[in-house]
DNA sequence: CATGGATTTTGACATATATCAAACCGATAT
DNA sequence: ATATCGGTTTGATATATGTCAAAATCCATG
């Protein structure tokens, strides 16, 4: 059988999508895989603009990103808003609905894009029958509770300029994790999202990227990046003047 | 059988624990009590200031707190340190380590504390046989999950104030739930700590602090607290000025 | 009860980022 | 091609919080 090149977080139950590597999960056997097709994953085109699901609606699905972006924003009463993440291909959205049973923040789609539909009930199932599908999900939640660790420390602690660092280096990790290139990209994101994400105005996410451009460690135009030293970047990430 | 008074989360497979009542998993029969006692789950005692884990531990159990208080902090390379989370009676502690085998941040005993060690692999093994235990602990998992998008929000968007005042009603609510006064309490932690969980300095905490009891919101001697009303203090996290 | 070290409070001042405002740019529609 | 609209950049200024410092208080220990 053949193994996926993605990071495990990225392999889940969806064995019947197209991009069949994509999210299929390691080390099954073939009566493994048999059981896997229980699970009814319907594929799901989202247009730009669109709610994938909407804080406060029932659980329904996990959801794995086949193609395309969303986003992730959580809603005070009082209007606030803070978008909690960037989600993109072979990630799983929608475990914070597990808690309550009800979804706490939307999910928007940043582009065309399309998701496998994993029916939860059905995953639950599944994995009391399959113990590497069983430990699978438990590390994707637990990844997603150490990639908020890393939120927090970002938000937390660190100046504009770091934060913004941080955040174009984990973009760069992630398309690299694709076989994409990790130094040159379209951010699918405006900067008013991108300030909201990193907790700062979107005037000064502009200026930061401005002053990352006069310092030659990137080059930007609009959305489209150009990471000119991925190393230089990382060293303001960790705080050199 | 008895239920338990306490909200869900705090319910977890603990069945030969004085606290009987405490981590208990709801709606077990007594076929399903009998193999929930395969979990040999041993108590251990920690004083203040010392540690249950420790970042690049390897993952071996989770804990029910059973007396006491923790807090977990993430710490950078560079030094850098953030408080993540403060864990009291009855929380599941250990969570993040699932997703790389290694725990990715310390926790650290506030007060003379108690836990119940629960072996993760017996665990899994148990909750494949046990519906409700699965649920329960994705549930757990994805609790947390939801409790970082309100940190997130919380260090992205709120002013010093309301982050002070959002951390007291959250302590509130929780000893509310453990039949504690919501009004009255002690704080385990130092100003600093709770600085570096809110993402300010010390000195802003304790302004605030002072700040609240000006306005006779509360009235605080250093780490005894009193709420003297908790609307004002709701009003407040709204960003009422 | 007295001493010393840690923690907390308070003050004065510095600064990073927010806010307000205007100009600029790129895409889409007329 | 021109106008329009949302998004972005840049500038000037305000402000919340950080930083540095000193005083006050608390707590553990002899």
């Amino acid at each position: 059988m053949q193994r996926s090149v993605l990071p495990s977080q990225l392999k889940i139950a969806c064995s019947n999508c197209n991009l069949r590597e994509l999210c299929l999960p390691v080390d099954l056997s073939v009566d493994e895989m048999k059981k896997m097709e229980l699970l009814s994953h319907a594929k799901h085109y989202y247009a730009r603009g669109s709610y994938l699901y909407r804080s406060g609606d029932k659980l329904q699905s996990l959801y794995a990103i086949h193609s395309g972006s969303f986003k992730t924003q959580f809603l005070h009463e009082d209007g606030r808003e803070q978008v909690t993440g960037f989600q993109m291909v072979g990630e799983i959205i929608g475990l914070d609905a597990i808690s309550t049973d009800r979804h706490s923040c939307d999910a928007i789609a940043l582009e065309s894009s399309e998701v496998c539909e994993l029916p939860f009930n059905k995953l639950e199932v599944l994995s009391r029958e399959l113990p590497s599908l069983q430990h699978h999900l438990h590390k994707i939640m637990s990844s997603e509770i150490v990639r908020s660790q890393g939120i927090m420390l970002l938000l937390g602690s660190m100046r504009a300029e770091q934060r913004l660092a941080a955040f174009l280096l984990n973009l760069s990790q992630r398309f690299a994790a694709r076989g994409l290139s990790p130094t040159m990209f379209q951010l699918r994101m405006s900067r008013h999202e991108i300030g909201s994400y990193l907790g700062l105005q979107l005037e000064t996410v502009s200026r930061a990227f401005s002053h990352f451009q006069e310092d030659g460690l990137i080059s930007v135009k609009v959305r489209s990046i150009e990471i000119l030293s991925l190393q230089r970047l990382q060293l303001c990430l960790n705080g050199s003047p």
